[in-house]
DNA sequence: CAGTATCCATTTGGATACTG
DNA sequence: CAGTATCCAAATGGATACTG
């Protein structure tokens, strides 16, 4: 086993347990819904309403997920009518932090995805 | 608009370009691809035994995204029988390995992971 | 070797209706 | 409000077979 190895040691192995957490965390709305939460608190219509697209269903699914693998933290009082708030476990925020360090890269770099992407496809276009 | 808004600025946003190219690069597979190019160059099956578990159709899709948005170079030499090897762009460095060090995190603290999962599914099993 | 093509199972996602 | 339940369409993903 060398160095590289070291660093991410069995993510590679199909059966290893993290592979789950990590599609998890990295999924689709997950991201955007971890991302958001750095803000603060949400209670769930408002986050509906700040991760724009993701309907009831899937963000629903996407925070249970994330409560039952301890990312988010779920407070319900028991009024009518119900209040709900989701906020960032620690661990969520340290994981949070990480995917939002990626979007901002992703988003500062988007001209050069753009620009890569025109290349391609013109050099695709020409020799067709 | 406040300095959180400012950091991630419209990845929220229903139609932000830099979305599809998040979904790119964070994708179950692009993940995985993408960190073990940080090991260096790899041929397409080499690659693939690297990633367990990914089927031919799933890599060749994922490196096509993954080349067309500039995040891997694809070198063709035309022999027979042909030979084709995969690296990462400058851009693809830089994201690989803040999806490295994501997976490390994850892999790490998995065992807080697993640990949170037993606590949720023991509270939902109590009072059910 | 490096793919492409095809078929099929699973998953995802949206719309709608309903409940405490 | 904060979901759950249901139905359905569409996208995703995997196994296999085939090609230059």
């Amino acid at each position: 086993m060398d160095e590289l190895d070291q660093l991410v040691p069995d993510v590679f192995a199909r059966d290893c347990a993290s592979r789950p957490v990590l599609e998890h965390v990295a999924g689709r709305w997950a991201i955007l819904a971890l991302a958001a939460l750095r803000e603060g608190t949400f209670r769930f219509n408002a986050l509906r309403r700040r991760v724009d697209g993701v309907s009831e269903k899937m963000l629903a699914q996407t925070l249970q997920t994330l409560e039952r693998d301890g990312f988010v933290h779920r407070r319900a009082e028991p009024t009518i009518p119900p209040k709900v708030e989701y906020s960032l476990t620690p661990l969520g925020e340290e994981t949070a932090d990480k995917l939002a360090d990626l979007i901002e890269f992703v988003e500062a770099r988007l001209p050069d995805v753009l620009a890569a992407r025109q290349a391609y496809d013109e050099a695709r276009a020409a020799h067709a």
